[in-house]
RNA sequence: GGGAGGUUAGCUCAGUUGGUUAGAGCACCUGCCUUACACGCAGGGGGUCGUGGGUUCGAGUCCCCCACCUCCCACCA
């Protein structure tokens, strides 16, 4: 690296009025890569803590989903990174087989070329080179948002090592013999012309129709009548299913229909998945194209005939008459020969759910293929267990019986795609149909002693690596110094829509390949909607793409809103509006830096403060900061980021910025005439504060604390390099104060209060006003005559008088206003104004609204039971609150009757 | 057919083990360009917490019923 790009791109430069997020956030991204500081060498001290990234998709940009997960688990990183943990965020991506092949192979055919025109190999160059262009975007799109990945660590799922572990999980696996191949019926998908797994079915509800179809009983009169929704399944009928109880059909068993059309004799069989209720009773069984009668003809030893082929339409056993034909064209014609001989006795509407592929939309066809399957039972039941027994923690825990039911009923698992783009499956034939599954060829040729090898054509999928990937990216199956350093990683932030898909597979692979869990949490996130909570699509026209809105509002606002919004359980509805109040917070955390460098001279950030030296105003500040890091510690630690969010905007808004930078202003100068009111090191405690406080909302908003953080004077004694290495604050400075902190809230409750008095009295803000006040809580006299400056400034008041002798009386040319506020006495006098009749009617619906407060805690406190039931601090609380009430009604009369 | 979640201010949402007068952001009303910030400051209005029961001195919070909305899972042809 260059000796000379080491220097922190420091900004010495006038701070303008308005944050200009553009303005700074390139420059610290590229600092920190130049810095290496998100790299981390081999070995190192301290605990560790790891988060693999979901690899997005090669295919695409990110989506705001990606936005939302990213800015999560770089909050997490960067957290644990400043609390001295050697932290990883590996980052990567993944080949995405089906979805990428699509985007490649609609890119050849806007060329006027296809797939099978260039051939396998040439291809796969083509992916490959897709490929490279789209991994380079994501990273410069993660790079944009703030991530702190480790980009020296990244990894794609078809990479070398990758590939590596792929083909030893899939050989372990099938020397466990838990992988094997086999014929059976599988979900095709007849335009992507390759076998899915059961999640990659989507059930959609359709309007069909339920056709009745009369068969005639062989060597008798009678007939039979079955119900289809899919009619040109008969032409592959081979037998007639009842339910083995049913009274109605046992004289059929030994007997035959004839199928007509075709004129195959259709055995009858008794199964008990057939429902009597349903129709007649009576179930046409197509073993090659449908799940249950597939079953069933195993069971029965029923015939299987192929009419749909792989590519959707008719084949020659259908008959030469449907031959060709495209399944739905073949079942309009079926019906019209159905109708014209008679068979066809009646249609009706039937609403039902039929499977449709996912990725590509058609409805599914089920049939019969040889493919690769995954038995995943066993796996399954520890990956349910570790759920029950709590080793695993699902966030938020509502998912657990989803998760249960899910894995108590799971199918083996096909594996193998009929696709070009992926690991292809480790298995080699010899042309006298020996199989041999290995590692790789040569190991192939040499287990079996042959050379006349041929590799399967298929590939895994896609997600087969990706369940490998908390482990296979750092190294497994070898023994790596990562491997060993990282894993089990601790925590996995994903969208909920792959559960199953995803995180299901990594536990449960997790699980038998290193016998441990790769994390031991799993944080779902909701999914990100548009204002009005509607699902973001692209046919709505409602989708945002995360580089806009870092544009429009900077990427620590965009941060800040979604990780605020990520409450568990619920979907994030983004409102722009929304996002723009929190660049407003931005732009507060930059001036609030603009009025302290305006005003603490050659005050420096200091580590540590004595606060012991400090009057009041600053050892609060420093005690709601000690509070306030203490809880969004607990905060995170819980992966509670909403409120770990809320807990920092109401300190640095509401308490920093509204309350103690206020107080700041006479002490610093900043005071106008009220000021001229020194106290120690006040300077020394805005940039303390301040630098704190930065820190604290680093992993949120990394870009603009940098900024900021590095033009505080003396931020290099904390730390020299960046404010991504600086210690996140623990909450246990020492700084707490009970007694000051009690003391400020009932100074900003008293400030509150005359401020509204002015305004309800009619007062206005150029009059002089007197204030009295006086308390029987000791010390608060003496503490109310500290801050006598800071009451005057901040209510604008002509004079301040603390429990004094003689109370200023009424006269006929101005009131007087009395009321008491956390316990004190409070006195305004005020000249005398007319209320408006709106202001009159405030006061009056006001005045019987503290009426009713009154009538009500006076009604629970001459209730016995509450009385001698509810804790004695329940029932203080109520006495107290009743007589601050009357105060209140009292002030609320005389304010009216002027 | 199972399961989960939701229903709180005009909108989008928080609400800790049940405990004073239920909060936030935006929107709204009034007054302020008060030398950090109009992406701001001060003050204010607005909610019978989906319906109906129950437990309790006390329920947005715990229990039951119902209604409506969302989503997931499921081989009734």
């Amino acid at each position: 690296m260059d000796q000379n790009s080491g220097t922190p791109p420091t900004a010495d430069t006038e701070m303008d009025k308005v944050f200009e997020p553009a303005s700074y956030e390139q420059k610290w991204q590229r600092y920190w890569t130049e810095q290496k500081i998100f790299e981390l060498p081999p070995e190192g001290e301290g605990p560790t803590f790891c988060i693999m990234i979901p690899p997005p998709n090669v295919t695409g940009k990110l989506h705001i989903g990606h936005a939302l997960q990213s800015a999560l688990q770089d909050l997490l990183t960067r957290w644990r990174r400043m609390q001295g943990y050697r932290a990883l965020w590996l980052p990567g991506t993944d080949h995405a087989g089906i979805a990428t092949q699509l985007m490649v192979e609609r890119q050849l055919e806007s060329e006027g070329s296809s797939r099978l025109e260039l051939g396998r190999e040439a291809f796969l160059e083509r992916v490959w080179a897709w490929k490279e262009n789209f991994q380079g975007n994501i990273r410069h799109q993660l790079d944009l948002l703030g991530a702190s990945c480790d980009w020296s660590r990244e990894r794609f799922t078809l990479d070398e090592g990758l590939s590596e572990a792929v083909a030893e999980a899939f050989v372990r696996l099938y020397e466990e013999g838990l992988i094997y191949r086999g014929e059976y019926i599988v979900n095709w998908s007849p335009k992507l012309n390759t076998a899915i797994s059961d999640l990659e079915v989507e059930m959609k509800e359709v309007r069909g129709k339920l056709y009745h179809l009369e068969y005639p009983v062989e060597g008798s009169d009678e007939t039979v009548v079955v119900a289809t929704t899919r009619p040109e399944t008969m032409l592959g009928d081979t037998g007639i299913a009842f339910h083995p109880e049913d009274e109605r059909y046992q004289h059929l068993l030994e007997k035959a229909a004839i199928l007509p059309l075709v004129g195959r004799r259709l055995r009858f069989v008794a199964d008990e998945v057939v429902d009597q209720e349903f129709g007649t009773g009576l179930v046409k069984v197509t073993p090659f194209h449908d799940p249950n009668d597939f079953e069933m003809g195993q069971r029965h030893g029923l015939d299987s005939v192929q009419v749909i082929g792989r590519d959707g339409h008719m084949t020659a056993a259908a008959g030469e008459e449907f031959a060709g034909l495209d399944r739905f064209e073949a079942r309009r014609k079926i019906i019209e020969r159905l109708r014209e001989e008679g068979v066809l006795i009646r249609v009706e509407d039937h609403l039902h759910n039929v499977g449709h592929s996912q990725r590509s939309g058609e409805p599914v066809e089920p049939l019969v293929s040889t493919q690769w399957f995954c038995n995943v039972s066993s796996m399954a039941d520890r990956a349910l267990n570790a759920v029950k027994d709590g080793e695993l923690q699902l966030i938020p825990d509502s998912w657990n019986k989803t998760w249960e039911h899910w894995l108590s009923n799971i199918r083996p698992w096909c594996i193998s795609r009929q696709l070009w783009w992926g690991h292809r499956i480790p298995a080699w034939y010899a042309p006298d149909g020996e199989v041999v599954v290995a590692r790789s060829e040569e190991e192939a040729k040499r287990l079996s002693g042959r050379d006349d090898l041929r590799q399967d054509e298929d590939v895994l999928d896609t997600w087969f690596s990706s369940g490998l990937w908390p482990f296979s990216t750092l190294g497994w199956p070898r023994d790596t110094a990562d491997f060993r350093s990282f894993y089990p990683t601790d925590v996995l932030i994903t969208g909920y829509d792959i559960l199953f898909f995803w995180v299901a597979r990594m536990v449960m692979s997790g699980l038998h390949f290193t016998d441990r869990l790769p994390f031991s949490a799993v944080h779902l996130t909701g999914l990100v909607r548009d204002a009005e909570g509607q699902k973001m699509s692209k046919t709505r026209g409602n989708t945002v793409d995360p580089l806009d809105l870092i544009e429009e509002y900077g990427a620590d606002a965009l941060r800040f809103t979604l990780c605020i919004l990520d409450s568990p359980g619920r979907d994030i509805p983004l409102d722009p509006e929304r996002m723009a109040g929190y660049r407003g917070f931005c732009n507060k955390i930059w001036n609030a830096a603009r009025y302290a460098l305006s005003r603490v001279g050659d005050a420096e950030v200091q580590e540590s403060l004595d606060h012991e030296e400090l009057a009041a105003p600053e050892r609060w500040i420093l005690s709601r900061l000690d509070a306030t890091a203490e809880q969004v510690n607990a905060k995170l630690e819980i992966f509670r980021f909403d409120e770990a969010c809320s807990l920092l905007y109401h300190f640095f808004w509401g308490e920093l910025c509204d309350w103690y930078l206020e107080f700041t202003k006479p002490a610093l100068g900043a005071g106008g005439e009220a000021g001229d009111a020194p106290r120690p090191r006040v300077g020394e405690v805005v940039l303390t504060v301040l630098d704190r406080s930065l820190r604290l909302l680093h992993p949120v908003m990394p870009y603009l604390t940098e900024e900021v953080w590095q033009r505080l004077p003396g931020y290099q004694k904390v730390q020299p390099t960046s404010i991504a290495l600086a210690p996140f604050p623990d909450g246990k400075a020492g700084w707490r104060d009970e007694v000051v902190e009690e003391q400020v809230a009932a100074l900003t409750e008293l400030i509150s209060r005359v401020r509204n008095l002015r305004q309800e009295l009619g007062v206005g803000s150029k009059d002089a006003v007197r204030v009295e006040v006086s308390s029987e809580t000791p010390g608060m006299d003496a503490f109310l005559e500290e801050q006598r400056p800071l009451l005057a400034f901040l209510c604008r008041l002509e004079e301040v008088a603390v429990a004094p002798a003689e109370s200023e009386g009424e006269r006929e040319d101005r009131l007087v206003a009395r009321d008491r506020v956390s316990g004190v006495e409070l006195v305004v006098v005020a000249p005398k104004k007319d209320l408006g009749e709106a202001e009159r009617q405030r006061l009056e619906k006001d005045l019987a609204k503290v009426e009713g407060a009154i009538a009500s805690t006076e009604k629970r406190l001459s209730n016995e039971s509450f009385l001698a039931k509810a804790p004695d601090s329940v029932v203080a609380g109520a006495r107290a609150q009743l007589q601050e009430l009357e105060e209140r009604r009292l002030q609320l009369k005389a304010s009216l009757e002027g």
